[in-house]
DNA sequence: TGTGTAAGTAAGTGAATACTTGCATTTGAG
DNA sequence: CTCAAATGCAAGTATTCACTTACTTACACA
């Protein structure tokens, strides 16, 4: 019936339109379908219930993974920055909304940053076996140019809807083409190690 | 004494610490030093207080420019950037605030957005400037290379202090950092055109 | 001195909100 | 079917908050 999922999805999504403030009992029941009480009896107070709701959400999230050796870095760096990017902008407004809050519940904010901090890693894991490979022409700090480039992606999800006219168009390039400029920077040449005639198979549409 | 800009710096401020919801009218009145029914006889209400501190706020804000005419594009990009990223990193918490809260609040956003809206136009400016010198190596689009650039500023203004690891070392040269990859990016060479003299020209502030 | 304006004090109103209590109802397992 | 656990319902408590009313004080200026 009402089972305990129901009611995490319910606190992620009420706390997503409203932040933790916004996040009334009342209006979690309501979008769960049960009643107030029922809140207070599982999970004690409002605060532990979205606490464990934020723990919830990001424990579920799985991230496309980068070759540990790259072989088609404008290819394998696009999918990985589509798959990034969508994963931002499915989640921008209770990223703002915990961003926002993070001075008055920090414990909520270093649960969200889990994921970041994850694919910062893997990003610079890749960016150096690039130069390892020695194909990269230009000296470059690997987390410089991670943070540059998920930065720009994090800037483009957040922002986007809000200044239309400053971001990159169409929306659904925009990974695409951040990608490629960091692969500039690092001196990067376009083509793929060997074989050009794969990498034109179509990066799946991720939509908005 | 207790003047009207008293009332706006401090609603400024105890926005900035604890968002719309979190700025009692109490805590106003008592961050200006005045009773509170001095700000409901001034301003009206706490939602038209806040709106006048908002655009009081966005106002008052000066940007260094770029040169119409590029001469020595590390030079002159990495000081606008520092002078960017510093005045992101002054107003982080404010930031934060209006951005979780753009949902519920959106004319406060808009009023926000007109910073990085006109900082976007110009590096744009300046970049498709140095296109059309012919100094950059690559084709690329200014509106990218742009985004990409205050993107990065941006995440790290936001984010630094809760993912320290995910950023560049020292803080005080990641502007620096961020720009040289950009002009990477865009095939700039790292030296100035001729004159190193000239150069000094038109770094104006316009004011703080 | 008289008057008007801005600020303060004190008290209170009505609405939300987190959370509680007591009791009735449903539901599922043995 | 039986019983116990889970859930619902109605009502209530204590607090906070935006905002109001009624009155007083301080000061500027004519």
């Amino acid at each position: 019936m009402h089972s305990r999922d129901d009611i995490l999805a319910a606190a992620a999504k009420v706390f997503a339109q409203h932040g933790f403030r916004g996040s009334t009992t009342r209006r979690i029941a309501d979008a769960a379908g049960v009643n107030e009480i029922t809140i207070f009896r599982q999970f004690g107070s409002k605060e532990a219930l979205l606490r464990e709701a934020m723990q919830h959400m990001t424990q579920s999230v799985g991230l496309v993974a980068l070759p540990d050796v790259p072989a088609d870095p404008d290819r394998e760096l696009t999918l990985w920055s589509e798959s990034f990017i969508q994963h931002l902008r499915l989640r921008s407004a209770i990223i703002r909304k915990t961003m926002g809050e993070i001075e008055e519940r920090p414990e909520m904010g270093e649960c969200a940053s889990d994921v970041p901090v994850r694919a910062s890693g893997e990003l610079c894991r890749y960016l150096a076996a690039l130069r390892k490979q020695g194909r990269t022409g230009h000296k470059f700090e690997p987390k410089t140019a991670a943070a540059m480039l998920m930065g720009a992606m994090f800037s483009d999800a957040m922002g986007r809807e809000m200044m239309p006219d400053v971001f990159p168009q169409p929306q659904a390039k925009a990974a695409q083409m951040y990608s490629r400029l960091l692969l500039h920077a690092i001196g990067v040449e376009n083509g793929s190690s060997r074989t050009t005639s794969k990498q034109t198979k179509r990066s799946k549409q991720l939509s908005a």
